[in-house]
RNA sequence: GGCUCGGUAGCUCAGUUGGAUAGAGCAUCAGCCUUCUAAGCUGAGGGUCAUUGGUUCGAAUCCAAUCCGAGUCACCA
């Protein structure tokens, strides 16, 4: 139980007992008293001035001496200030917090529910290689995926592939057209790149032919629909439709070059999914649905016999289910597939990380299932993350713009070498060592600095920002693990982690003052080493990474300045010793832990 | 135009079930390495929390209006 649930109890109970009333933890306001006054939390007076008819002050005297009476284990002295009353947690609180978790890997996780979410993230098109969008995008769904697993739901990892369509046809046509032939491994170029640059070049000849048709004097409309080259990209994808053999052929092996470009990108920046659904395959799904909401009522049709829902009660629209000529639209597949994914899953809750732009989308596709009465219908929710922007603007593919992902995951990587390198700090590592340390530092400055802003906010990318490796980012925490790590094995005989606690308890233990009290600059690392668990919890709720950024951060800084304040191997006595190798060591377990939630590796050394 | 979301320091962002003098990082300036890794620590300057009005003991936070920005409103996906 954290402390402000403590606090939270025994406030209720002292004013019960004190004012023969009840009150619930929503009837008062419990803080972290602020640094300029005296006191680890601090309960405002001002909300139960009403229902007690007493002045703040008054109230606060009478629950103060109460609270520390009668809780001495918990509260030491209390003091109030205009209506606040400020307590001072018991040193004993924070040390016996301190040897409780000091050790535990687990510290701050809960144990499995016995709930099964599934988490839908990545979602690729199969045209074109995958951009920062998609970085933002598979950061948060993997560490949300992570965030619900230390809060004890099973969690599958799903993907759908967006493998059809009129875009996937574009680039077919364009490699038909200009290709000669050529393949990734003929060319050398990566299957999603190598792709990708025939979905641009189809653009460039679409262009042209359309301009072409305008100079004779065609209108834009016309030329942009009669262009030869679109005329082609539409035969095809009825071809598809069709089943035409060579078509086909020719989208099995253009989309396996992309597969393999994307497995080497989601490798590097270790991405997976326990399933993959392909579009290709969930196209046709939720037609039989649609017959089922005709017959619940939920669907009416009109008079050309296309099929629509009325939304209008709910404020938005009427929205089409199923075209005039029979055929499906693309929300009838979601529906399709979301019925899917519960009866395979049999799922309590559904999650999809999917951009702004769909907010309306899924507001409807979530409607549409709960009207149909799917199960768990009301547990779908949609993870909507803003766009991430360029300084000199939006990112845009035709402009070429666009920060391709694995261009801008290869520079961050070898900015890391080259700060390294420049510190000095590759002396006595091996040449593998190297490597992957440059690997973990560089995806972790970018993860961090993709995940440390709130999901829903449109962020902004910039170059010269996201590659400092200095305050609020990921190489500043990984450095602050790894000089812990560094103390930690010298304390032991062979550096191995399993010694560490070892070596800690062997350390000569003495009761005087000096190890009993806690200094300020030690309490304040437990004290916030005690949040990490809300910390966790609230990530959770928020389907929110940034707030674990954020508290590692934080936990960082507070243990620098402690660092930097006391000498931990140097302390006075052996017992005063072993009490800042605790704090060490559960402010190292915690940095570990949270930034795996984020699918952020740290180093032993950097 | 309707709906949704946003506007906090020069820049990037925290903070909103209403609480004390609004916080970080970057950038700028001034200090700290014979002592556990200076990718660090300490300090300074920098704010009309878009604007106006309201609600109350108290508003960045709640309400209303206005201004600015983004998204969306396809028998596209």
């Amino acid at each position: 139980m954290s402390i402000i649930k403590h606090l939270q109890n025994s406030t209720i109970e002292s004013l019960s007992a004190l004012y023969n009333q009840s009150f619930t933890d929503k009837d008062f306001q419990i803080n972290q008293t602020k640094p300029e006054f005296e006191g680890d939390y601090t309960v405002v007076m001002f909300s139960l001035v009403k229902s007690l008819k007493l002045s703040p002050d008054a109230i606060g005297n009478l629950l103060g001496e109460h609270l520390v009476k009668n809780n001495p284990q918990l509260f030491t002295a209390y003091n109030i200030i205009k209506g606040f009353l400020n307590l001072t947690v018991a040193d004993a609180y924070w040390q016996d917090l301190l040897q409780k978790n000091y050790n535990d890997s687990c510290y701050g996780k809960k144990e499995m529910t016995g709930k099964k979410v599934m988490v839908e993230y990545a979602s690729p098109n199969t045209n074109k290689p995958l951009h920062l969008g998609h970085l933002r995008n598979i950061f948060l769904g993997w560490s949300v995926a992570e965030i619900l697993k230390a809060n004890g739901y099973e969690v599958i990892k799903s993907c759908i592939v967006n493998d059809r369509g009129i875009h996937i046809c574009k680039s077919m046509i364009a490699w038909q057209l200009f290709a000669n032939g050529a393949t990734p491994e003929s060319t050398g170029i990566k299957g999603d790149h190598f792709v990708g640059e025939y979905y641009v070049k189809f653009n460039d000849a679409y262009k042209a032919e359309v301009e072409k048709l305008i100079n004779e004097g065609i209108d834009k409309a016309t030329a942009e629909k009669e262009a030869p080259i679109m005329k082609a990209t539409k035969q095809m994808l009825l071809d598809w439709e069709d089943g035409k053999p060579e078509v086909k052929e020719l989208w099995r092996t253009m989309n396996s070059w992309v597969y393999t470009g994307f497995d080497v990108t989601y490798n590097s920046i270790g991405a997976d999914f326990d399933k993959t659904y392909y579009e290709s395959n969930t196209y046709l799904l939720g037609k039989d649905i649609v017959q089922q909401g005709m017959d619940k009522k939920v669907f009416y049709q009109k008079d050309d016999s296309s099929i629509w829902i009325d939304l209008t009660a709910e404020g938005l629209d009427e929205k089409i289910v199923q075209r005039s000529d029979g055929t499906s639209v693309y929300i009838t597949q979601d529906i399709g597939l979301a019925l899917q994914k519960y009866e395979q899953y049999k799922i309590e809750q559904s999650i999809y990380v999917i951009g702004n732009e769909q907010n309306y989308h899924m507001k409807v596709l979530k409607l549409i299932c709960q009207k149909l009465g799917m199960p768990n219908a009301e547990n779908i929710f949609h993870l909507s993350y803003g766009m991430v922007e360029l300084t000199s603007g939006k990112m845009k593919s035709r402009e070429g713009t666009v920060v391709d992902a694995d261009d801008i995951v290869d520079e961050m990587i070898s900015t890391s070498q080259q700060h390294t390198e420049e510190l000095g700090k590759v002396k006595d590592f091996t040449a593998d060592e190297l490597k992957a340390m440059y690997k973990t530092i560089g995806l972790g400055a970018m993860k961090f600095y993709l995940l440390r802003v709130d999901p829903k906010k449109t962020m902004v990318f910039n170059p010269a920002e996201s590659i400092d490796f200095h305050g609020f980012t990921g190489p500043f925490v990984q450095y602050t693990y790894a000089r812990i790590k560094s103390i930690l094995r010298k304390q032991t005989d062979n550096g191995h982690p399993d010694s560490y606690r070892e070596a800690i308890d062997n350390l000569q233990m003495t009761n005087d003052s000096i190890t009993n009290d806690l200094l300020k600059a030690e309490k304040e690392v437990i004290v916030v080493a005690e949040q990490y668990p809300s910390a966790i919890e609230q990530a959770c709720t928020e389907h929110n990474p940034s707030v674990i950024a954020n508290y590692v951060f934080h936990l960082a800084k507070t243990f620098n300045s402690f660092y930097s304040e006391h000498s931990i191997a140097g302390a006075e006595t052996e017992s005063k010793k072993q009490l800042r190798l605790k704090i060490s060591l559960l402010t190292a377990n915690i940095i570990k832990s949270g930034m795996n939630l984020m699918g952020i590796a740290v180093p032993e050394r950097m």
